[in-house]
DNA sequence: GATTTTGATGGTAGCGTTACCATATAATCT
DNA sequence: AGATTATATGGTAACGCTACCATCAAAATC
């Protein structure tokens, strides 16, 4: 059985076990690899044909340029950063999920840097992780050690912050004011006619701020603040249960609670609802994050929405904005919203 | 202001604007930059007086190592690929949270893959990431579309699934019967003196394998399944909810319902509260995963406990030992917990 | 028809690091 | 003391790709 034309070497062929390179494809394809280059990443500036039979070669070999490389020689990754301080929690999950899935649309792969609470931890993660020579950086709140910031700075890429309060340390910022957050819950009771509140939070920086509005505004008119739950993150629906022994008895007249988490407001409906205490009748209840759970109480909870997806979204087209080079805002601010249902 | 001695050049001047490379950090510590490389990656290596020395320069010149060249040269990426179908899930989440942090913990970084529903993206989305030449890839749930599955095997890295079936596909599998756990349910449903059954799932390929064996369990047990509602992913409580009236139709004597989510059982249980349908002596009610908001309902929902995180951190484990050649099983089984609270 | 312009393709030289082997020095042995 | 081994460091050549400039053919202009 001779070979049918052993003379001329099968340009395909290779030592087994050898990952498919891009000279490869060329040989394959009786073209240089520069070309090969050219027809994946900007193919428009290469003839149908060749471009047609360099595609089939990359089809034909399972050719998967490798991206490393490619991005040490162009200096360009294609890789988001995201640091965020956790996906346990449902709203910085969703902003999570809708930019990745935004960026990947764009091409950008999203390399995940969870940043947890210690300050050292996230620190160190964040040097590591600028070593990856990430195009852009999403914080999901902002960094917290200085040291960290200082790097981000230096590293000069475009940096998108979501969640963050209004302060002005990131290049891009998609957000809302916190503290706006509070005063709007607070005025939205004091319209209802509540007089006495109380406030049910964790003690994580963006819901402090969003309590300082919210105590200042109940001050300047006139309401009284006669207690306050202050916990550690993650806030749970177990706490909120815990919760409502003690705002009664502080609150004996009636009056309405600022929850910094619909999970805690959840907490405080359910345990209403076991132990026969009317809602909003002998407590009036507002959430903040318009989870799933709020709607779905009964009584459905009145809460404060902030789109996390929607933020998430934004931070993407932002940032695709940005890394194409076209002039973005340095602030978006998402809409939020009162929602009023069944517990104010 | 004469400078102090211009003849030598100060071997730590750069054209500003320049990143620090390793050969920068090497010129300012009087060594070589193989000797840097080994200060950082292979510290025991070195004399303590030249460890020091670089690490100095390093300090000083704020040097952040390249790791796409390093990874280029030494074709170790110290990255790992997650695909997981979403993170809008609190499940998937801790296990992806658990993950991500032990890995982090072990030098290496996590890109996410979010493949969603969509088979023809999912392939397109692992390919592209199998370009990031991972070290090592994480399967949350199997991947779906044979092309995808193919590549997987081809690039020959470690691949961990969790979550998975029982079937052999992958590399290294940590996770659980599903079948095995509708049986449990069905057993237990059927100990405690239910007869009659409902159930209330979303149709994914998983809970449907759990339905499979309660099914078949309750039959052989004699059994009988009445009412039986599935629903697209994602299971939400509002789902729940509606599912009530349904349920107490078919079930006018009572039962046992076996929901494929915690969700989906708080549904039911809120709407039971809101329209007086005692639980569980109108409708006993299983759900599964063992999420906060079950153990915080009153009743208190009996649930299947199946803890992700642990499966994030089993799933890490397994996968830095079998990258440093540690021999490892090739099945964890996690345990599986029916959990019997105050619903059935 | 000669010249300019445009567009398609290729050659070469890095990108910043680490693997591999070579070399020099110090420590250990007979 | 001389030979052997272990330890510390360095030089050079990749890793696989794309930027940059050069080249060449074809199309458009005068």
């Amino acid at each position: 059985m001779p070979p049918k034309a052993s003379t001329t070497p099968d340009p395909e062929a290779r030592p087994p076990g050898r990952t498919v390179r891009i000279t490869d494809v060329a040989a394959a394809a009786g073209v240089s690899a520069i070309t090969v280059s050219r027809a994946l990443n900007t193919p428009d500036r290469l003839t149908k044909a060749t471009l047609r039979r360099v595609l089939s070669a990359v089809d034909r070999l399972g050719y998967v340029p490798n991206l490393m490389a490619g991005a040490l020689a162009s200096r360009r990754s294609r890789m988001i950063v995201a640091i965020v301080p956790t996906i346990a929690t449902p709203m910085y999950a969703d902003a999570l999920q809708a930019f990745t899935n935004a960026m990947s649309q764009a091409g950008y792969h999203v390399v995940l840097g969870l940043g947890g609470f210690d300050r050292r931890e996230e620190e160190q993660l964040i040097i590591t992780l600028l070593g990856r020579q990430p195009d852009g950086l999403l914080l999901v709140g902002s960094a917290q050690s200085a040291e960290a910031k200082k790097r981000l700075a230096e590293a000069g890429i475009p940096t998108v912050e979501i969640w963050g309060d209004a302060s002005p340390r990131a290049d891009l910022q998609v957000g809302f004011s916190h503290a706006g957050v509070g005063e709007a819950v607070a005025n939205h009771l004091c319209d209802r006619g509540y007089r006495s509140f109380g406030i049910v939070s964790s003690d994580d920086i963006r819901a402090m701020e969003r309590l300082d509005g919210f105590r200042r505004t109940v001050e300047r008119r006139g309401g009284r603040l006669a207690v306050q739950r202050l916990m550690a993150p993650p806030s749970t629906i177990m706490e909120g249960r815990r919760s409502l022994a003690p705002l009664l008895r502080a609150l004996p007249e009636g009056g309405a609670v600022f929850c910094s988490s619909d999970l805690l407001a959840a907490g405080l409906l359910i345990e209403a609802g076991a132990s026969g205490v009317a809602i909003p009748a002998e407590l009036a209840i507002c959430g903040f994050g318009d989870l799933e759970i709020g709607q779905a109480m009964k009584p459905a909870l009145t809460t404060v929405s902030v789109d996390g997806a929607e933020m998430g979204q934004l931070a993407a087209r932002c940032m695709t904005d940005r890394l194409a080079g076209n002039p973005i805002p340095r602030r978006i601010i998402v809409p939020v919203e009162i929602i009023q249902r069944e517990t104010t």
